[in-house]
DNA sequence: GTTCACATGTAACAGGTTACATGATTGG
DNA sequence: CCAATCATGTAACCTGTTACATGTGAAC
């Protein structure tokens, strides 16, 4: 009964296949909610997902038999695939978590257009670190808000992980902008 | 004299090919050296790039007119090709800088793991955590000497962030571990 | 009637990484 | 002679995004 079982993959944590399992976990969900956890919802200050690559993705595992899915039929909405993890889906993500996690990484723009402040307009450069206060500032928001509905240890964890980070970042900006907002001539920033 | 350059790309922010006219605006470089920067100095810490994409962005570079290169041979190491901005490459990444910085993107494993540290064990979640630790630590040290031979404001800019950023991921893994250490009982990790 | 939220999916493309291929020169 | 560092490059692959295609039913 195992047939092309044996190309099961080797897993690499942290891709969306990955993701999919970890969300599973929690409940069962569809495609569209797995989406939405991925970026509205407690994952989302540490992961990214789309469409694109969610639908494949529950299907593969589905060939893999790492998921399964029920069709339910709703009133007032289509219908849809309910997914939910096998004992073997579940042995899968525990066994990924088990890779040595690799280093956070952090993607900055914002950081990348700080290094050449003095060659771009001081209003540019305010509006460009007003932008990032207030992105910074609604996402601690979010946060703040998920803390209070949550219980789950490893939740907390992670969303208290994230408001101490958007905290630092904001605290620092805040405090340092100066250096990067003080027009064409920098020997001025420290006035 | 212009021939074949009006198919000159639309710059989307931060990709590798931006990432070489930034580090190249500070001083002229070599691909190798470029990698070294992007992997180990002081954009290392927000941004990532391999030799598989850069040298191919520097071809490509070199067709628009964005860069130049010399070669230069030198005693006891192989030759090599440095290359420089040119005018139309200044104003190229100028340009690219305009655009409007896509938030921070911040992927970690860690926290993933964290997630469902109550179905690991004990040990194994205490590795993870110290190697974590360990991390952080070496990368403050790299950066605070980074910060004390860096002069130009910008770069401070980013150092010091980068520091914050540690500092408080540091401090919150510090104060906060027993949320995600203690065990198959998380019940009992207000302890 | 049209816009919105729900819902699933695919195909073309972008943007990388990894592993490989190559080679000079130094130092142990 | 072997390993390490410097140095350049390519090809195969992987992984994910964007944009598109399609459709339901509610609410306005």
């Amino acid at each position: 009964m195992h047939g092309n079982e044996a190309d099961v993959e080797r897993y690499r944590p942290m891709n969306v296949r990955t993701l999919c399992l970890g969300i599973l976990w929690f409940e069962e969900a569809t495609g569209y909610e797995i989406r939405k956890q991925a970026s509205e919802g407690c994952f989302s200050h540490f992961v990214e997902a789309s469409y694109g690559s969610i639908y494949p993705a529950l299907n593969k595992l589905t060939d893999e038999n790492l998921v399964t899915w029920r069709t339910e039929t709703q009133e007032g909405k289509p219908s849809r695939k309910v997914y939910s993890l096998t004992e073997k889906g579940r042995a899968a993500l525990i066994e990924a978590l088990h890779e040595t996690p690799k280093p956070d990484v952090i993607k900055s723009e914002f950081l990348f257009v700080g290094l050449f402040a003095e060659h771009l307009d001081k209003t540019f450069m305010t509006s460009v670190i007003d932008t990032r206060i207030a992105e910074l500032e609604a996402d601690l928001a979010r946060l703040r808000e998920e803390m209070a509905t949550v219980d789950h240890s490893g939740s907390r964890f992670a969303i208290g992980y994230g408001m101490a980070l958007y905290e630092a970042e904001l605290n620092y900006i805040k405090n340092t902008r100066g250096l990067i907002e003080a027009g064409a001539d920098p020997r001025q920033a420290a006035e």
